[in-house]
DNA sequence: CTTGACCTTAGAGTTGACTCTAAGGTGTAT
DNA sequence: ATACACCTTAGAGTCAACTCTAAGGTCAAG
């Protein structure tokens, strides 16, 4: 039995962290000490890494929060749940970064427009763009 | 002079968003009707564009500030502060890029790991891989 | 016996960029 | 005259995922 600032280390998620998920339902301690204290079970630690792995697998609570509940009921729900997830969640991803690949490819283009010296903007040809509108139109 | 709502539409920005950048001064109305209306000149309308380019082109209200203040006097500043500015921009969605690659690539190896079926989620692969800590470690 | 590191709680604050609400005044068409 | 769309303000609410604070209780070492 683990007392929470060992599972902080174990983890790599701060106590406060841990007792935000524990708010949030996403994971439990099972026991509690005379004094009160957290202690976390084994099973409770196993809970814990999954929500820490499914979160740098890039899972928002919400999703990890309905993953969870699968993980702990499993034979009844299906493979097509979990992967419904994370399809959805790998379309948002991949539109997220197109979306970042075009801003890149913007201030990719400003940035070439612009020699950087040390004279004066007043022919700066990324404040010109941004004036003319060129410069997400450039992308697009 | 356009009211309000005329700039709205021109501009593609509500209202409510326009009040809201005059409020952080990014904008101004050089006007006001007799009755307190908003009234936006032509160069009023032009920096809104500006303001409107830029936040296209990715950069957060507090860098378009710095811009603004760059366009409003440009013979006192250097093309250097422009290109920092957009280098730095530049830099930290390339990094958020690369971080978003590597959950895409978490996302798709749990993907393919399983074959979605609809029978129980028993033995599935992404529950397991989430459980064993292998989700983003097969990246990194 | 005191210092200092830990633990508890409820609840507030942070970030950025909006978005909306309430309560009221204005303008115009019928 | 009355409906309706517009405008004003200050200020509160939204989102996600923390992060921190205050005010206090617990525990081990020296």
């Amino acid at each position: 039995m683990m007392k929470i600032s060992q599972l902080a280390a174990h983890s790599g998620l701060s106590a406060h962290t841990l007792r935000f998920y524990e708010k949030n339902g996403l994971i439990e301690a099972s026991g509690r000490s005379s004094s009160g204290y957290r202690s976390y079970s084994e099973d409770d630690v196993r809970r814990v890494e999954f929500v820490k792995t499914a979160r740098d697998a890039g899972f928002s609570l919400d999703e990890i929060s309905q993953l969870l509940s699968i993980r702990l009921d499993r034979d009844q729900h299906t493979c097509e749940e979990v992967t419904a997830i994370t399809r959805h969640k790998l379309d948002a991803v991949s539109a997220k970064i197109a979306q970042l690949e075009e801003i890149r490819q913007s201030l990719a283009l400003l940035l070439k427009s612009c020699d950087g010296g040390l004279d004066s903007a007043e022919h700066c040809s990324i404040i010109e763009a941004l004036d003319a509108g060129t410069a997400a139109a450039a992308v697009q």
